[in-house]
DNA sequence: TATAGTACTATACTTTAGTATAGTCAATCA
DNA sequence: TGATTGACTATACTAAAGTATAGTACTATA
């Protein structure tokens, strides 16, 4: 085992930054239900707290918000009667895709395994982690 | 502007389930810098400790005993003294590439967007959101 | 016998994320 | 005039995530 030099630790945070920004959009419970929401077209904003299953006008608004100052969501307003509010996805939000394609993969992939780990687990009755020392 | 059909919705959830659970998997503060500390090789409690900044024992703790148990970190006890406890990556864990390298891309991408939009704002003086109706 | 190193655990706390419930504003319709 | 619709906001709350601080069990060395 050796000891973690400047140059592997300055790689690890040129890595982690990036990568918690895109989290930071990403994780909560709602930012991505949105998303998806609005990958088959525009919807008001009612609309989407019936697509979105659970989620309050607080958090909806607040989420839209959100995404809207990251780029990745367009609010339109139609100054009819009643006021239309749409909300609809960006080009930019579309170079989302291989990043939600990666995390969808890889999803199925691991819920695979721990499934197979699980079978063999049951069939050899070994152990996971030792007792503390 | 259409009605999202059942056939789409069941679409959504096909793709939101799998992404959760990677999310809830590499999301929060401290599961992410102790993979990257552990990717330059094993290591020690405290030595992770010193790499990841700012952690507490406690979360230490936690959070790898939640790593071991998604199999991502393998736990190894030597009995000699002073007795011993390295950590270290999974062949599993390693599928996790192009997961954290599309984070990582999508994040540095996301903010040269963000830095070149707020470029334009400020030569155009355009505002992002029109007060409510 | 006292001290120190290692890998933790316990308890109590603060901060952040999310929820519940109600209210507002403008316009139009009956 | 009063009810209704749409897109929110305000206030107050609970739950989850994370922090601070201290303590423990074991063993070896001084």
């Amino acid at each position: 085992m050796k000891k973690t030099t400047e140059k592997e630790h300055s790689a690890c945070t040129g890595i982690l930054k990036p990568v918690r920004d895109s989290l930071d959009i990403l994780s909560g419970k709602w930012k991505l239900p949105i998303i998806i929401a609005l990958t088959f077209g525009e919807k008001r904003f009612t609309e989407i707290t019936q697509e979105v299953q659970g989620i309050t006008d607080r958090m909806l608004s607040k989420e839209l918000r959100d995404l809207e100052l990251n780029g990745l969501v367009r609010r339109n307003i139609q100054d009819s009667y009643p006021v239309k509010v749409t909300y609809a996805l960006t080009e930019h939000s579309k170079t989302l895709r291989p990043v939600i394609n990666s995390l969808k993969n890889w999803g199925i992939m691991h819920k695979e395994k721990l499934k197979q780990e699980c079978r063999e687990f049951k069939s050899a009755g070994k152990k996971t982690r030792s007792p503390v020392a």
